[in-house]
DNA sequence: GATGAATGAGACTTCATTCAT
DNA sequence: AATGAATGAAGTCTCATTCAT
């Protein structure tokens, strides 16, 4: 074949990580830029300091790329929680996980938008890390709910499945305006809405247990009762 | 493509009304059997029998005609709805609307993709008449929520918004996996648990019985009574 | 989509045959000077005055365009003979069918090679007009030997087919190194060369029938033989 | 592709030969399996265990390897062959030799057509010692050939080079579907149809009786001799 | 001698949009 | 008003070959 190839002496030559580190780096800067339709190869070649021919040494296609941008971000947002095991409560608890999607949400809206608009709609989304991730991230939601549904603080006719749809969807639909790029959101005061919501409301009655609150009036009504003895006695 | 189409010079001119409806409805017909991405405007053309070209007479552009057609879809759905003023009761309503949302995107999955993905990512989406009906959509879920609350029918704790949210984030999570074709879903089934969370649960009012918490109430009062007639005693 | 496109005046609007045509005879050129593998369509474009896209107008692909412009040589090919049937003789239309088979291998060397190396190794040969035209080739070949058969001009231990593949290998053998651009050969020679072999050797002497020589000589039998009672009855 | 290897620099040093021998049988049985157009250096390499670059140490180009793979393919077929020199007899060794043809093909289509369609069509396939391999492989035909006609065997009035011709381009045309991957062909049927035709026919000498044209000769050479007599009765 | 990361030229293709007719 | 041929920019991807390490 005709392919003469005259090479440039300007090769630097990386460790195979770094330059996927970079790589992928150059990657997630453009996409959150552009967003993936509007992404090319060849600009994230150049942020790179490669040629288009190199990210193919390393990723399959564009989507693969772009996959493997998503499942880091991910990951990334994961594992960087190290607060969760410390909070107790359900009700904190529950809080905290809505807040701390809302966070990467508008830490990283951008990478956000991808996720639900790109990734997601992927049709072998199902076969993706982020997919995995999402379910991890999601089942925290779930066993959560579930183990108060058990220990009896939340209520028994609720489906799980049907609350971290409400809990997701929401966030989701809070966000969305933020995610176009019109105004910003209050992270504190969205997640306390949400958390109280569905704390309060959804979960928090239960008919067969008694109630908190009711412990308090229980108390109350036998201090109101002890008075009244006293008074009748003292009469 | 090669399809070398020798038309006659048999134009035909019907008038604009027309025009507009047939590329209308023949772009409704591909985006509903491609999606979005794959609909292309020599295919629109074709189908309603016009050329390319033609298309642009009464369409800026893709974007536009596209925009065009969600917002027809949009408003169809939204007046083919004579149900509605006939159902009575917060809780059978609140079920209607879920219901009917849930069945437009059974219906026509590809256009609520369409519309979920595109058109509301749209920059300009607020300017849209697809955002006004989507206002007026869940105007009619915060209405029926708010009118219940001010009727003591629900919960006083509860931000309207944040209720409406919960609904439509819920009904797209429940339904993403649909619209990504994989499986379906029960329309009467999603319609009932969505609603009974919330009715039940979030709106926390039982009418038949009288809520926990207005029980409560009704009990603390009695407590606050007494500790008054004590004090009027003394005095 | 951001594909704003800035149109240069320059646009030549012409009859689509005609852009067909120019295209395809730009094609032809090409492939002659460079083979199918080094045949770029960016310069099948330059050559027909359009850009590339205008070629995906018209063609499905690259393989597509090459594959009619073969066709279109192999049918001119087929086409301009209007010598065949003017022809008499089994000998002199065999030797005919070889000879114009040389001649257009000769003429037009690029192409023929084209055909032989590329079309014919096309996983889809079989669908293609050239094969098809070539089948009728080989069929005139095929008729020719079938029928010198019938009349007993042929023998009747020989397989059409292997007679055709005869021809035809032997054809393809001869020209190999003047397609390969080394040297030359000479039509007439090569020609009266196989069509000789076959005719004599192969196809010329059939056991159960007498052949034509063999009645020549019986002929002459019956004259010596006259000849002998002449003389004999003279003596 | 993103598969990393990261190969401990465990870097083996082998003997030149024994590293040229893995190189070619890697090479040798990738484009057996893929076919030449679909082999890929990269795959080469794998195969050999050995990294890309390393193959331009002991090759000069793809082309330079591919070609020697294919010298020595030739190579073995025909030094493999013990069978020819205990074989006696013209139509015997003629059948013999095209039978060893088909068999090669047979055996290593992949290679065969990589021979037929690469190798020989290379600009400088003459200075190739598949070029002369290949001759050698002729000639023995032509040897054959040449010694029957002294041996008055096969008739004069055929030019060995076109029997040369007619024999291996007849087996190319009668491979080549099979060669293209349609369905399969019967070497010993093939064999002994050409066989048949080129001995019976073609070198129409029939040694058990005699031959067609020896009989009309010595039936013509009687007829002049009775002529003669006739003329000498006379005299 | 061996490695293997990097090159880079260019291949084919797509499609919304334009504008001469 | 309608046509539809033509545009052209950009897109993804391939692979033989090179050369710093």
């Amino acid at each position: 074949m005709a392919t003469v190839t005259t090479r440039k002496k300007g090769t630097v030559r990386l460790p195979q990580e770094q330059r996927v580190s970079d790589i992928m780096a150059a990657a997630r800067q453009v996409i959150s830029e552009k967003g993936y339709e509007n992404t090319l190869m060849s600009e994230i070649a150049e942020r790179a300091g490669v040629v288009e021919g190199t990210l193919y040494r390393y990723f399959d296609s564009k989507r693969d790329l772009m996959t493997k941008v998503a499942d880091a971000w991910f990951e990334e947002v994961l594992e960087s929680d190290t607060e969760l095991p410390r909070i107790q409560g359900t009700r904190e608890r529950l809080r905290y996980l809505i807040w701390r999607a809302l966070m990467s949400i508008r830490r990283q809206p951008a990478m956000s938008r991808f996720m639900l608009l790109e990734v997601r709609q992927n049709p072998d989304y199902r076969h993706t890390r982020s997919f995995e991730l999402n379910k991890r991230m999601t089942a925290e939601i779930s066993l959560l709910c579930g183990q108060a549904i058990e220990r009896g603080e939340f209520r028994r006719d609720v489906s799980v499945p049907i609350l971290r749809d409400l809990i997701f969807g929401c966030i989701e639909h809070r966000t969305w305006s933020f995610l176009r790029g019109e105004g910003d959101f209050d992270i504190d005061e969205v997640a306390d809405g949400i958390a109280n919501v569905i704390y309060r409301g959804m979960a928090a009655v239960d008919r067969a247990s008694k109630s908190e609150i009711e412990n308090v009036v229980e108390r109350l009504e036998k201090v109101a009762e002890k008075l009244e003895e006293r008074a009748g006695g003292k009469r």
